[in-house]
DNA sequence: TTGAACGCTACTGTTTTAGTAGCAAAAATA
DNA sequence: TATTTTTGCTACTAAAACAGTAGCGTTCAA
């Protein structure tokens, strides 16, 4: 079977059998993680809504990243619009330790570009 | 002044002046989180280690990554080859906890997928 | 019934990644 | 010391992912 990639369908996959790894193969695309945040931070989203909170998001991207994260159990669609899944808000919830340390990585960051 | 992209240089950057958006910005690409990742887990490694037990990756991302990885104080270069720095090893602490969860989200997924 | 907003797709061009080959320097070996 | 091997990395080409804009069909309010 021939996989005929057309643009906005992303074909990479984890050959690896390691979880975490495909995890991050899922959330190491561009915008996976900030949508994520995002959703889970400001409650359930239309399109448009998430479009604007993410920054400068495109809306082919924004598709795209949408479905994967719906395939990976991560978020769903309902009629109000995009919300994280409970296993979304799970990982949402291990996510959140490194948004605080965030703050401090960056700070030394800034320090060291004097 | 006109920036002028070569191969393996990548020049977005984040303009939002949130650190945990900079921060996804720097994992949001391809191998970031499986380096810090792998180098944390096996201990210092040398250039080709790094790419045999990361996977397939090719050099030219590889030394792309290294080179970012370490302008963000996450990872060092001496002269028994790469290693994470202390601050690197404190963010891989916290992807520790999702690296357990992904077993689970792994299985769960497997589950949907019948 | 018009028109405005929404969700999304099509299209084109740029950036990023894959994949291979190979070079210069260091290290191992003879 | 001379030769081979390994290492770290770059050059190059092709493919994949992303950005940016335009616009289609639907919904929904005026």
């Amino acid at each position: 079977m021939t996989s005929i990639p057309t643009p906005g369908t992303p074909v990479r996959g984890s050959k690896s059998g390691d979880p975490i790894m495909a995890l991050f193969d899922l959330l190491g695309r561009r915008w996976a993680m900030g949508i994520l945040w995002t959703l889970c931070k400001t409650g359930p989203c239309t399109f448009r809504e998430l479009q604007a909170n993410c920054g400068s998001i495109s809306p082919t991207v924004l598709n795209t990243r949408l479905k994967e994260l719906r395939l990976a159990l991560l978020i769903d669609h309902k009629d109000d619009g995009y919300q994280a899944t409970p296993m979304g808000k799970e990982l949402y919830n291990l996510l959140l330790p490194i948004g605080g340390w965030s703050g401090q990585w960056a700070d030394v960051l800034a320090e060291s570009n004097d």
